[in-house]
This record gives structure tokens, C-alpha cells and sequence, in this order.
DNA sequence: TGAACATATGAATATATATTCATATGTTAT
DNA sequence: ATAACATATGAATATATATTCATATGTTCA
């Protein structure tokens, strides 16, 4: 019988003709890294705040500091790697400073989300 | 001048009334935490990959540990967590265990996200 | 010019979590 | 009964990251 043992796996491939189609299926492993990512940041309660406040409208980091009770670093912080996701965009107005979505998906992707939490 | 600062928010509100507008349209503290669990999850390439796999056909945790190269005690931590999320579902067959989806939004989600990513 | 303010950011700390390793559980076949 | 095998799991380690604290940057207004 065959061994068909890999370096990472101590056990063998039962169905491999499963195991082939599923491969010929999944995507770039780029791809799935940087799904994986964007998913990383929808996963903080601070982040999704963040977003829903935004969806109600552009808004202010002090403003959206006391929406959600949190400090205006800890929301600046958050706004970075939402930036850097290109999730938020924002522009200035004198020292303020507002943020908005830039993204379409997100309130697909929230709703998505919802039906799986309240099904 | 009034003084609109509180505990954990340095700043004063700017704009009360979007403030009160955004504080009714956010979700319950429970939902989005929920939500943020949920993005956790979705959080992980190799998450991320199992529930790929997934997508083509049921497979049992030896077929995914090998098309996703990762040990087998590895793949069977993250079915857990795929399992606690309410996003997968298994049937034993023998000492054989089968992993399939247990949601229809998964791949909804997902494609979402692919927008996001490749737009 | 300088005080007040909105925001950004680096460093440190605390916490969560992915993987590994060793081993346990439960099934099949001889 | 016992060997071989598929899967599960507890503990330990390593790594990522959210928040805090102190402070820097840049703008407005008196």
C-alpha cells in the first residue's frame, strides 16, 4: 500500500481524487492571505464600531471616540489600520480631521454576518 | 463653554446630533461582539483554507491536513474553533470523521471580501 | 507669539491565539 | 487481544495585537 505521507502531515490521503478537485479550486495562496487579513480587521469590536459609526456618516475622531466610549488614541490607532485596509478614507477640515467608508462591500459583508450570528 | 468630556475620551463631541443619530443605528454591544467573533474566525489563512476546501466537497481531516500542508493535530485545533462558530458540521464514519459546511453564507461572504481585496 | 485643541504616533504592557509536541480516545482488522 | 490508524486534546511556546501613556505634530484663534 501506498505511503502517501507528506512533510507536515503524519497522516495519508484517503480520498485523493477529493483532495485534487479541492486543490484545483482554492485560490492563490495571495488571495487567501489577504482575505484572511481584511477578515483580521473586522475582527475587533473597537474596528466594526468604527465602521458602523461610518455608516451612519462621515464623522470625526473625537466624536467617534465618544460614540464608543473609548479613548482618542486607542480610536486613532484603530482609524490607521482601517486606513491601511482601505476601509476608511478621511480628509481635513482645518484640525479636524473626518473619516469615511471607502468601501461598498462592507455593509454586504456586515449583513452577511448578521444572518450567520442571528440565524 | 460646556465641557463634554468623559471618562475614557479625552476629546469633547463636535457634532452632538451625528453622534446621536450614529448611537441609534449601532447595533446591539452583544451583536457586534458576536460580529467581531465571527470575523475572528475568518481571521486565519488556514481557517480561511479549511472552509476553501470546504467549498468543493465534505472531507475528512486527514484529506484537508494534506492539501493544506499542515499537520494533522493543527487542522483538528482549527475544525474546533470552525465547529464552536457554528460554521461547520461533521459526521463520523468509522474512525473516519467528515467535515462539511454548515453555512450558506460563508461563500457569500467570502466573494465579498474577494471584491474588496481585488478591486 | 502663544495657548488651546484635534489628531497622530512610538514604546511598553497585557492579552489572545496559532502551532507544536506528546499523548489520549476510539475504531477497524487480523 | 492487539496492532494500526484517524482524530482529539491539554500544555507549552511563540507570536500578534489592542490599549495605554506620554508626547509630538499641526491648526486656529486671541
Amino acid at each position: 500500500m501506498l505511503d502517501e505521507r507528506r512533510d507536515s502531515c503524519e497522516c495519508s490521503v484517503i480520498h485523493e481524487d477529493i483532495v485534487n478537485m479541492a486543490r484545483k479550486n482554492m485560490p492563490k495562496e495571495e488571495h487567501l492571505y489577504d482575505l484572511a487579513e481584511l477578515f483580521k480587521v473586522f475582527g475587533d469590536t473597537t474596528r466594526i464600531k468604527i465602521l458602523y459609526a461610518l455608516f451612519t456618516s462621515e464623522m470625526c475622531v473625537c466624536d467617534i471616540a465618544s460614540l464608543i466610549n473609548m479613548t482618542q488614541s486607542a480610536v486613532s490607532h484603530q482609524l490607521r489600520v482601517l486606513k491601511q485596509a482601505r476601509l476608511v478614507k478621511y480628509r481635513k477640515e482645518g484640525k479636524v480631521v473626518y473619516y469615511s467608508l471607502d468601501d461598498d462591500h462592507i455593509k454586504q459583508i456586515f449583513d452577511q454576518g448578521f444572518m450567520h450570528i442571528t440565524e
